[in-house]
DNA sequence: TATAATTCTAGAATAATATTCTAATTTCAA
DNA sequence: TTGAAATTAGAATATTATTCTAGAATTATA
C-alpha cells in the first residue's frame, strides 16, 4: 500500500519534472518511464493515459491552491484583509510551486477539450460557492463594492495572474515578491468601497 | 503564386479549426489533411511539423491583436482615452477573434519550451518597445502613475484578460461586452494618479 | 516562346510513439 | 497459508508523425 503510493506518485513527479522541461506533447511515455522508474505497464495501470496522466496533476495543483486559499480567506475579518490576503496567497503559492503554475497555466486545455470536466466542473462550483460565502458578509457590510458577480475574480486576481505569467517567461527579470505590495493594494482599490 | 498561398492559408484555417475543436494533441496531421484537402507532402512543405504549424498560428494571432493595439493606441490624445481604449481594444479583439484567443492563451507555450524563441522575443521586444514609447509622454505629463515597468500590462490588462479566460469556458453565462466599461474603469483606476 | 529552375503537391515508405495485452509478482485480507 | 486483488513488467500491436522520391505546376530567364 505504500509502495504502490509511491510508484504513483514517482510517476505524477516524474511527468511533471518533464512536461515542465519539455512539454506535455515532446515529452514521450518513455521519457516519464526511465525519469521514474516505473514500467510503462505500471504508468498504464495506475494513470488511463498521458492525458489522464496531465490532468491527474492539474487537479491536484488546483486542489492545493484551493484548499490553501480557503484556508487564508476564512481567517479575514474585514474586507481589506481579505482581499489582499488573497492576492498575497496567489502570489506566493505561485513562488513556492512555480512548476505547478506554469503547467496549470499553459498545459491545461492543450490535452483535450472537454475531458472529465463534470468532475471538474463540480469541484469548481464548490470552490466559487465557498469562496462566494467568503466574501458575501463583506459585501453586505459595505466593505467591499458590489459588483457583476463575474467581475471578483479578474479584478482580484487579473493584474497578479498576468504579472505570474509574465516573471514565468521571464524569472530573473521580474521581482514577482516585491511586487506584492503593489498587486494588493490595486487589488484593493479596484474592490473597496467608493473611490 | 495565388494558388500556393491560398493553399498555405487554407492549412492554417484548417488546423486551427481542428485546434480549436480537439485540442492540439488530438489532432492528427491526417485531420488537417482531411479538412484542409492539402496532401501530407503539401503541409510539410509549408510547415516543418505540427510544432511549426502551431507556432505559425500563434504568430499570425500575436501579429493581428498587436498591431490593431498599436493602431488604436496611437490616436490617444489622453492617458485616460489611451487606458480605456487599450482594454476596449483588447476585449473587442477578443469578441472578435474567440479561436484565435483560446489557441493562444492555452495552446501556446504546450508545443515546445523554447521553439524559435530568438524571433518570437526580438519581435516581443519590439512591440513593448512601441508601446512605452506610447505611454510615456502621458506619465511624464503625470496623467499615467508611474509604477515599476512590469506592472504596466498586468494593471492594465490584467482583469479583462482573466474575464476573457472565464468567458472562453462559458460563453453563454459571462456577458463580457457588457462587462467592457467596469474594466475599462477598473484600469483607469488602477493608473491614474494619485486616488 | 521555349526551357531551365524553383516551388509545390502527392502519397507511399519509414520511423517514432502511444497503447494494449499477457503473464508474472507483490500485497493484503481471511 | 492461501487465494483474490492490485501492481508491475515488457513484448506485441496500433497509431501517428515525419521523411522520401517522383512528378506537376509555376516562375524566371534567354
Amino acid at each position: 500500500m505504500n509502495q504502490q503510493s509511491n510508484r504513483k506518485k514517482d510517476i505524477l513527479t516524474a511527468a511533471l519534472s518533464c512536461f515542465t522541461d519539455m512539454g506535455i506533447a515532446a515529452t514521450s511515455i518513455d521519457d516519464i518511464r526511465l525519469k521514474s522508474g516505473a514500467s510503462i505497464g505500471s504508468i498504464y495501470h495506475h494513470f488511463s493515459n498521458k492525458e489522464g496522466l496531465a490532468t491527474a496533476l492539474f487537479r491536484e495543483g488546483l486542489e492545493g491552491y484551493r484548499q490553501g486559499l480557503i484556508d487564508v480567506l476564512s481567517e479575514a475579518q474585514s474586507g481589506e484583509v481579505l482581499v489582499k490576503g488573497a492576492v498575497d496567497f496567489h502570489v506566493e503559492w505561485a513562488l513556492a510551486h512555480p512548476d505547478k503554475v506554469r503547467f496549470m497555466l499553459y498545459a491545461k486545455r492543450e490535452m483535450s477539450v472537454l475531458a472529465d470536466d463534470a468532475v471538474v466542473r463540480e469541484e469548481t462550483g464548490d470552490f466559487l460557492s465557498r469562496v462566494k460565502a467568503l466574501f458575501t458578509p463583506f459585501i453586505i457590510k459595505g466593505e467591499i463594492r458590489q459588483f457583476p458577480k463575474e467581475l471578483y475574480i479578474p479584478l482580484l486576481s487579473g493584474p497578479s495572474q498576468e504579472l505570474i505569467r509574465i516573471w514565468l517567461s521571464h524569472p530573473k527579470v521580474i521581482d514577482l515578491k516585491g511586487m506584492k505590495p503593489y498587486l494588493a493594494e490595486a487589488a484593493w482599490n479596484a474592490l473597496r468601497p467608493s473611490s
